[in-house]
Order: C-alpha cells, then structure tokens, then sequence
DNA sequence: GCAGCCAGCTTACAAGGTAAGACGGGTGCC
DNA sequence: GGCACCCGTCTTACCTTGTAAGCTGGCTGC
C-alpha cells in the first residue's frame, strides 16, 4: 500500500495520492483501506517513512570515517546522498515538512548525522544546535520561498510585474546579473545543487568553527 | 477580504479559511467571493501580501545603517523583525512555502535584503547565492522537520518509540542531555528564538566571510 | 427611459475523507 | 459436525470544500 502511494506520488504528485485512486491501484475500495491505517494521515506517515528507508539506504551506500576533522567530509555525503533519493521524489519534502509526528526512519537518518558530529567531537549541545541550524539541509532539501515552476519568462511579461520591477532596483539588478543557468536537476527554482552545496557548506563551515 | 482571511487564519489556523467561512465573515455568499478573486489561491496570495507587508512596515521601523561591515547587523535586524511579524501568525510558513507566484510584498522585503548586502560590498553573484542560503530564513522562519505541537510527553510513552529509542543511541543520549526549556514564543517545535538566531548568525557570518 | 454592466445570489456538481454497517469466508471451540 | 466469532472487504451514504452556470436587481451612461 505504501509502496503505491510512493507510486502515485512519483508519477502525478502527491495530490494523486487519494483514498479511492490509491485503493483502486491496488485492486480494491477505498473503504477497505481503512482496515490497514486509521486515516489518511497515517499513509501519509508510511510514506514518508518509504522514503526516509530510501534514503538510509543511500547514506549506507557512502558511508566514510567521520573521526576529528574528517566529521564534515561525511556529514557532507550523508546529507548529498539523502538529496539525491529526494530529488528522485520532489514531491516528498512538502509531505515531510507536513508531518506532525517523526518518522522512524528519518529519525535513524539524524541519529547517524548526530553520530558523526559526535565522532567529530561535537559536545552534545552543540550537535542540537547544529541540527537545528541545518533544518530541512539535513535531510537534503531547502524550501525555496518561490517556485515558477514554469519558468521565467511564460508569456508576455505580466504588466504588474514590470511595475513593480522599478520599485526594486536591487533585486532587478542582481538578477539580470546572475542569469538562471541549468534548470535541471532541480527539485525547486534554484534549489540547485550548486545553490544546495552553498548554504549547506556555510553552515558546515560554520559549525566546524564552533566544534 | 484578505484582512479577514488573515483574521480567521490567525483565530482557527488556515485550514479554517474556507471560501464559505470567509464568506459569512463579511456578510455575504461564498459564490459572491468569486467577483473580486478567480479563485481561492488568489485569496491566499493576497493574504500573503499582507503579511508581507506587515513584516515591511516592521522591519522599517528598524533600519541600521549598512555600510561596510555594518551590513550584518543590519540584515540580522531586518530579519528578525519579519520573524517577529510571523510569530504573530504561525500559520503564514506554510502558506507563503505553498505559493507558486512571489508576494509583490515578499519581494519588496527581499529587495531590502539585497539592498543591505550590496552596501555592505557584496557582488551581485555573492547576494544571489546569499539569498538562497538564507533560504525562508531570510523571511524569518525555518521550517523544522517534525512539529510535536501537544508536547515530548503526552500520555504514557509509545512502545513503538520505546523500541525505536534503542536504535537511536546518539539522538536518545543528546536529547536526554539537552533538555527543551521555554516552549513558549516558539513558531515551531525547538524554532525558538535561540535557535533561529544560532542558524541565522552561522550563515550570515559565514556569508561576512565571503564578502 | 432603456441597454448594459456589476455584484451579489441560488443551485448544483465533483472530488475527497470517512462513518456505519452488510457480507462472506475462514477459524477455533464445543 | 456445527456454530459463534472475527477479519477483511464492499456498499452506501454523508459532510465538507472548491467552483461552474446562470439568475436578478439596481445603478450608470446615453
């Protein structure tokens, strides 16, 4: 049942994922779903669970030594690799950010982050500062504000907008600047990996300083 | 309109925003909506406008100056008064993360943002990168992965997690050492005011590195 | 005084989640 | 061998929500 609502979600994103179209995927009535999980949420919850195995899954694959200094190289590809699952499901950041509980799996993913920050020499305090600073990073993603999933330049350009371009001189003038190269491989606007790799260095960066 | 849909957003969270609802609030038929909105995410695009300018109203009530080195007590400040402002309204991350088109608002605010970093000597590249390292947090929120709202010890304690403890040994002995103290002027589970500003001072001081 | 528009209303429909029970077949106990 | 019970499924139906379609009454401009 979970394995078709990761299905489902893969191929018409998660508002394909419905009692009756998952039911039906599965040869059977909406109703008879109930049997197995006492509401939607809990599906919702599985899934997320499915894919926080396929990301320990990724992370076991790429696993390297994570003692003193050689605790950022790992956290590194630990955190790339539970990325790459996600990009393989783009719709599974907005379901994780909308659980109410912690999936189990997700939560051996962090367990492991903790772990090699705690090798790296990290106090204890300063590895739940540090998972908090990370936030979503450390599953691999990084919500961006807006996502045109389109892209740029739909159409002729929206009147509003270019009024409102002249009240925002800066922003016109660092994005004309910066132009939006490879828009693939993406899972939002410019979440990137360059842009991903970035922020996610900085803030490793910035907690190697601390450790 | 939108100042009620932000008034019944902010008394029963968003989900209490129904077309219907935020009809009888005004006194009319949910149908009648119709004429001034084409549909209901044009209602909640305007209410994030709304929010965003509040949080443009607050954050020029505490301009700095920016120049040079000034730049990162400046942004610090325009951040954490759009943080503020959310704070009022929990339930706006999650609307403005669901928005496919940029708030006029929002933009406004992030036009700032830059605005600061380039008096303080950033390039063009530099402040792009920097924006989406900053990622919602430059609006004043992060998103935490899991949101226990009720509190860590509801009730007696789930075998499943009793059972799941043991296989978390780094996360079950952090989280025994740090114990979560004010649960109150939270946006989130540990989004407190601490911890927002840990990440945020990691990255922008890491972004101060790079200038 | 009339055409036309504007903004509201009524009605109705299509999803979607899910409550309430009917049903049918297999199991365990007498 | 028979019967009570239970488990998993199905049928039916309800409620909520967004929204399509078209009616209506009053104001405005000619």
């Amino acid at each position: 049942m979970l394995r078709a609502a990761v299905q489902l979600a893969d191929s018409g994103g998660i508002s394909a994922v419905t009692m009756r179209r998952l039911a039906e995927e599965l040869g059977a009535e909406a109703m008879s779903l109930y049997h197995h999980v006492a509401n939607k949420e809990q599906v919702l919850d599985g899934v997320v669970d499915v894919i926080g195995a396929e990301i320990n899954e990724a992370a076991a694959r790429v696993t390297l030594p994570s003692r003193g200094d050689d605790w950022k190289k790992a956290a590194r590809v630990h955190i790339l690799a539970a990325r790459e699952v996600l990009l393989r499901h783009p719709w599974a950041p907005g379901v994780i950010e909308s659980r109410k509980n912690a999936s189990p799996a997700v939560l051996l993913h962090m367990d492991a982050l903790v772990g090699i920050m705690r090798d790296g020499g990290f106090s204890n305090d300063l590895c739940h500062h540090a998972m908090h600073a990370l936030g979503s990073r450390a599953l691999g993603f990084s919500q961006e504000l807006f996502d045109p999933g389109g892209g740029p330049t739909t159409g002729e350009p929206d009147p509003v907008m270019v009024a409102m371009a002249a009240r925002l001189p800066h922003l016109v003038g660092m994005l004309s600047e910066v132009a939006h190269d490879d828009p693939e491989s993406t899972i939002g606007w410019c979440d990137d990996q360059t842009e991903f790799e970035f922020g996610l260095d900085i803030v490793l960066d910035g907690l190697d300083r601390l450790r």
